[in-house]
DNA sequence: TGCCTTAGCGTATTAATAACAGTAAAGCCC
DNA sequence: GGGCTTTACTGTTATTAATACGCTAAGGCA
């Protein structure tokens, strides 16, 4: 009974991260050791944070990992996205040889499990990403990556809509403290919609788990807005004494 | 540069289907070879069916070739659900042994993509698995499975409940010509809540994806209800002139 | 024929959303 | 200091959607 060339499996990761404005994703640059007559072109490729798992490592933790060692960043919010298993998706000479040379073994196919991880961009983050090897980009600049990497940034931009509008997860890429408008315009960034700021106010501050805070920002050039929180727990014990699906649940 | 020794990849298929009451789901006889003294014991368990997957294969392939090859079923809706990867997920002797015997190569560690399947039970289908080795049994019935499979059957429940609100996957549930009866039965029986009749009516004859048809059920003992069927090219329409997300699709 | 069962229509009440007006409180420029 | 600009924040109203019901219709069946 033979072993047999079982595929390699890989981690690649979307970080996201919103600056107020615009959502951003972190990649790392990808020099490729060609001998290719346009090596400017290839200077500018870029990938998503990504690494093989390694033997006696489930997949979150091979993503953890990859992410502590790209970008110093611990701890983070982390999900799976989806496989991607196209036999021939990587299958270019120089990108298996790039593979061979980074890792130090024989790949003939790989198998990828992508993950999305939201981060809330302060000053220790900033820092982690300024003395790593990786950098935040503006989501909608990114015309093209490494390997099928484009592919993997769309569906992972389609399932944070998605997951958006279904659950906290707005407070995993807001600071601590935040205001209504600077949720707002979370959602409008990333849901690429208008939303009226009277309407949003009125629905936002119905849930019980968004609590108001004595703070307001400062050094504003504007009336400064009142801090908020999410309050996580409340949030639990609101859920939990809510009938969990009701007709306006049904969209179709 | 050596190879290393990847871990073995494995679809499993959560096969659904709705018998006008109940959500079924496809289970298969496993058949551990032990000389275990409690023979009776492992002749009653089940597991999802899967595979290893194929060298140039990729995986909704391999899940659409296990399906054909363990059910007869071909051409069926399915979706990538999760993966599961925990290294000791099947580490037991008898299992790597029963592995190794039904596959013929040697498996030290499995990683496994789980699938969500949806079948419309008729008489086809019925056929199908009267013939081949897998049989429908009553999702709420299902105590144990074999390997982390519950773990796996658990999961398809939580992902279809949710997709079963936001996107029109009931009608892969339903035959074609259906009743707004077993529409709303497929509703409470997954989601596991109980709908006013007249209510759902309402809300669901507006959509322009629903469309009468001048038939009606037959053979029952009560006013035969009027049959409906879902208009996918009208649904298509629809969603692309609406606008996509509005306030009331954020829910927090 | 009368009974039972589910289909199917209608209506009042309540809640949520959408559209829009106006005041309040900061910093900035002169 | 005073006016200007910008964003925060509080409302009001009209419209739409969800909920909770009552009631009639049309089959089979005893």
């Amino acid at each position: 009974m033979a072993y047999i060339n079982n595929p390699s499996i890989s981690v690649d990761c979307v970080v996201f991260g919103f600056d107020d404005l615009e959502l951003k994703v972190l990649l790392v640059d990808f020099i490729k050791d060609t001998e290719s007559i346009n090596t400017a072109l290839n200077k500018h490729e870029r990938k998503l944070p990504g690494s093989l798992i390694q033997e006696k490592e489930d997949l979150s933790s091979a993503a953890q990992r990859t992410l502590s060692e790209m970008t110093g960043l611990n701890d983070i919010f982390l999900r799976q996205l989806y496989v991607f298993s196209d036999p021939l998706r990587i299958s270019k000479p120089e990108d298996l040889n790039w593979l061979e040379k980074t890792y130090g073994v024989k790949v003939f196919r790989i198998v990828t499990i992508a993950y999305f991880a939201l981060v809330k961009i302060n000053k220790s983050v900033l820092q982690c990403t300024i003395e790593g090897e990786a950098r935040w980009h503006s989501v909608l600049n990114i015309k093209q990556l490494a390997f099928d990497h484009k592919q993997i940034l769309m569906k992972a931009l389609e399932v944070l809509s998605q997951q958006l509008l279904n659950e906290p997860i707005a407070f995993e890429l807001l600071p601590k403290r935040f205001t209504i408008r600077q949720l707002q315009n979370l959602y409008e960034a990333i849901l690429g919609i208008e939303i009226d700021n009277r309407n949003f106010r009125k629905k936002v501050l119905i849930f019980p788990c968004i609590k108001a805070l004595e703070e307001k920002e400062k050094g504003v050039a504007h009336k400064p807005a009142r801090l908020y929180k999410f309050d996580k727990l409340m949030y639990e014990k609101d859920i939990k004494q809510k009938l969990k699906y009701n007709l306006n649940f049904i969209r179709l």
